[in-house]
DNA sequence: GCCAACGTTGGC
DNA sequence: GCCAACGTTGGC
């Protein structure tokens, strides 16, 4: 039997910390809000590749910056933390909910959410505008033609230069 | 398995 | 409010 130099169990719990882009409309749950929760699951989210980040990705002790969309000024607004990694949403099953969704088996659920937890608001909101000025932000998911994930992978460095545009660097 | 039609998202 | 880009659906 051959030893394994690096067994996939430590690799998987020994990867480092990764960051993502939570968006959210402040009409539908604001940054201010989640400041007065505390902490929250990030459900109804019915994207399949979004899905498969909430279900498969996300690692408790990741970080998340918190985007306001489809608002003015659209920005970053705060960082948060992974406190619970996927599970199935619930939300799909029950049929009074909005984001009810009656083809997800309770056996075999269809949709995933992880819970973050408030870390901080940016002691300045980092727009979307200001970000588009940003050449270590050029490749942020967020900024690209098309793009519309509302949970999406963010770069160390990009994670990096909007704490620091933020006035957060101490933050994380 | 292709792809046209449709619905949705979200920046502008 | 518009519409481009995207994802999903369903007929073939």
């Amino acid at each position: 039997m051959a030893a394994r130099k690096t067994p996939p169990k430590a690799a998987a719990t020994t990867r480092g910390r990764r960051y993502w882009l939570f968006k959210s409309e402040p009409d539908t749950y604001s940054f201010e809000q989640f400041q007065r929760d505390r902490r929250t699951n990030w459900n109804g989210v019915r994207n399949y590749q979004a899905r498969n980040l909430l279900r498969d990705e996300i690692a408790v002790g990741d970080g998340v910056l918190f985007y306001h969309s489809s608002t003015e000024p659209m920005a970053v607004v705060g960082v948060a933390r992974v406190i619970a990694a996927g599970y199935p949403d619930a939300t799909a099953f029950d049929p009074a909910s909005p984001y009810h969704d009656p083809d997800s088996d309770p056996d075999e659920p269809t949709w995933f959410q992880v819970d973050i937890e408030c870390v901080a608001p940016l002691r300045s909101a980092v727009t979307r505008e200001q970000c588009k000025a940003v050449p270590a932000l050029r490749n942020m998911v967020l900024l690209q033609k098309g793009s519309r994930l509302s949970v999406q992978p963010v770069a160390t460095d990009e994670w990096r230069a909007i704490l620091e545009l933020g006035g957060n660097k101490e933050t994380w």
